[in-house]
DNA sequence: CTGGGGGTTGTAATCGGTTACAATCCTCAC
DNA sequence: GTGAGGATTGTAACCGATTACAACCCCCAG
């Protein structure tokens, strides 16, 4: 069953048949119709792979992330996905795994496979990665991974909007010490998240203690052990602002753990706003960075460029994420300064 | 960059050059190192386009599931892909989002990409879709969704051995008073599920009290508002099984929100196992189905049926899921039994 | 009546591989 | 020395589309 086989039956040739199919308007209405009926009469469907040869383009977007396990990426896949396959294209997905020998053969599968384009998130894409998409003339767009001035198409978050936002929140119920749980410094974003909550406090005028700094692994568990050296302070923080949602949900479990209570005697804030935060107990305080909204821009970007018009300059977008306050946090109270824990005396809560 | 160009500097031809490639072993050593060094020279690659329209073989393998944001499966997606990239393949995931019309775009996503093969994990696989996969010769192969009796290879699921453990366990806690809240009716694996409790519990003696059984969705929300349904019974059970881990952590929160606790008022237990599990306070206890598992088994099943070896016959694994004690279950206590909430008096559980 | 030109359709080259088959080269036994 | 036969390599058809270009049809203005 091939193309052949339907111009037979539509007494047209190949050329129509696939003009047909592709839209071009230089096929009369009658003929496009008789061949229209043919296809649905023997069930006929294009061979990608044929079409990908014959015209160079393969209608495949290639999305490199580094770890789909991370529930930030699902929701972006699934959107990406989408928009892909409603505008006829398909996606492979590639997983980094925070490896670069593993990026370097996701490079390699889009390349074998033509992409027409790839949106990459994931921070091991070094130059000479990038250098061979270029050699294979293949659009790029960085999400969230990009440096601003690589002349690449790129989707930034507003970090700074973000986190402002959260650190006006928790200083408006009065916190004043606070920590933070940042993510692992080989994470672009995770750097760039520090340097703008450090910022954002500095413009409070808040001392940022580095005692009050932990690293997390953007996990669970990095989450937690990073909350269990916190607790080991003198004097607690009042609130603690993470990364990301795994690293608060770690924390609050360490907080458990020592049986703290969360909000009351600790506020916790995450970034992200994956699905489960909502349905925590308690729900999750956080900044949601819509994936929604990066799949969007991301895929308008390749697309674009897609379309040969103009050739296509590099495109930047902006995406702002926003505050959604649930139950994680509460204003400081005059019982929680000062909370520490008993030295040696186990895992109960003393109030000085 | 294509073949040619490596044959000219080889001073080979093509199909020399191929059969290098494609490791037949009508090479001569001397020719194929000569072959190899000019790949390296010119950094050639093939066009995968190319090879499947030539060969017929795409070296695609489809996993259409219901939805990757469902925690379940982003960890199937990346064993299978891991898997297939191993073995020089590529990985289209589709998901139907529970909808037989997407599942319907799905299927014709994979035949336009003459896929190699399909793994299916998603309910929604009517038998007019299954019957499009035979017409285009695509080896199939079903994940926990299958029909032991319809002649395709089936990933099974030991749901009785799972189930029974779980069983077992919370019974040799002492519990008797055992609410389970299945999925949704709709799902094959929901439904499965299912009997395989009920004639557990059977088995063990304990006649399934209809009132103790309610219907989530496999999401948290439907598990917290199944648990509330299971609050307002005149006598608590003292343990609750769900369906899955989503489930239970909707139960574990509507439960928290009354202020009781787990699992020292109410023992609960999941099915899966998705990774937040572990990280839960309390951590849950709940019945592992490894993914690494399925999607070795899948892949197997899928990759013989590729090697035309004697026609390949339908294969059929089964995996048993194992039991993971963790802290939501602990022994009956005499205070628990007849623990109630006291109607009309706002939250606080009561002790006969 | 004729020729220009727009609209439609067909011809055939092309994309970049794979592979059946033919051709050639060696080696070695006789 | 020679022929059989296995090993190696080349030739060229083929996979199923796209698309540049040529050809044709038809209508209408001049």
């Amino acid at each position: 069953m091939n193309i052949q086989a339907v111009a037979d039956r539509a007494r047209v040739s190949t050329a129509t048949v696939s003009r047909t199919i592709n839209g071009s308007n230089k096929v009369a209405p009658k003929t496009a119709e008789r061949v229209r009926r043919a296809i649905e009469a023997l069930g006929y469907y294009p061979n990608t792979n044929a079409r990908a040869l014959g015209s160079g383009r393969s209608r495949i977007y290639g999305l490199i992330i580094s770890d789909i396990t991370n529930p930030f990426f699902p929701e972006l896949v699934k959107s990406f996905e989408d928009l892909a396959v409603r505008n006829g294209y398909e996606v492979i997905v590639a997983n980094t795994g925070y490896s670069p020998e593993r990026t370097e053969i996701c490079v390699q599968r889009m390349l074998e496979r033509k992409v027409d384009g790839v949106a990459v998130m994931t921070s091991e894409m070094g130059s000479h990665l990038i250098d061979r998409f270029h050699r294979g003339q293949i659009p790029m767009v960085f999400l969230d991974t990009g440096d601003p001035s690589n002349g690449i198409s790129n989707i930034l978050i507003d970090y700074t909007a973000g986190v402002d936002d959260a650190v006006e929140h928790i200083t408006s119920l009065g916190h004043t010490r606070i920590a933070f749980i940042s993510g692992p410094m080989e994470l672009a974003s995770a750097r760039t998240r520090r340097q703008a909550l450090l910022s954002s406090l500095k413009r409070k005028g808040l001392a940022s203690d580095k005692s009050l700094i932990e690293i997390g692994n953007h996990r669970i568990d990095g989450g937690r052990a990073a909350m269990e050296r916190l607790l080991a302070l003198e004097e607690l923080p009042t609130a603690v602002i993470a990364s990301n949602d795994l690293t608060a949900i770690g924390a609050i479990g360490a907080l458990h753990r020592h049986n703290l209570r969360v909000p009351e005697d600790v506020s916790v804030v995450g970034f992200d706003d994956i699905e489960i935060s909502a349905f925590l107990h308690p729900a999750l305080t956080t900044v949601r960075l819509s994936r929604a909204a990066i799949a969007d821009r991301a895929f308008q970007a390749l697309h674009r460029s897609g379309k040969r018009e103009a050739n296509t300059p590099a495109v930047e977008y902006k995406i702002r994420p926003e505050l959604i306050v649930r139950n994680s946090t509460a204003p400081v109270s005059s019982k929680q300064t000062g909370i520490t824990l008993l030295k040696g005396a186990g895992d109960r809560p003393l109030h000085k």
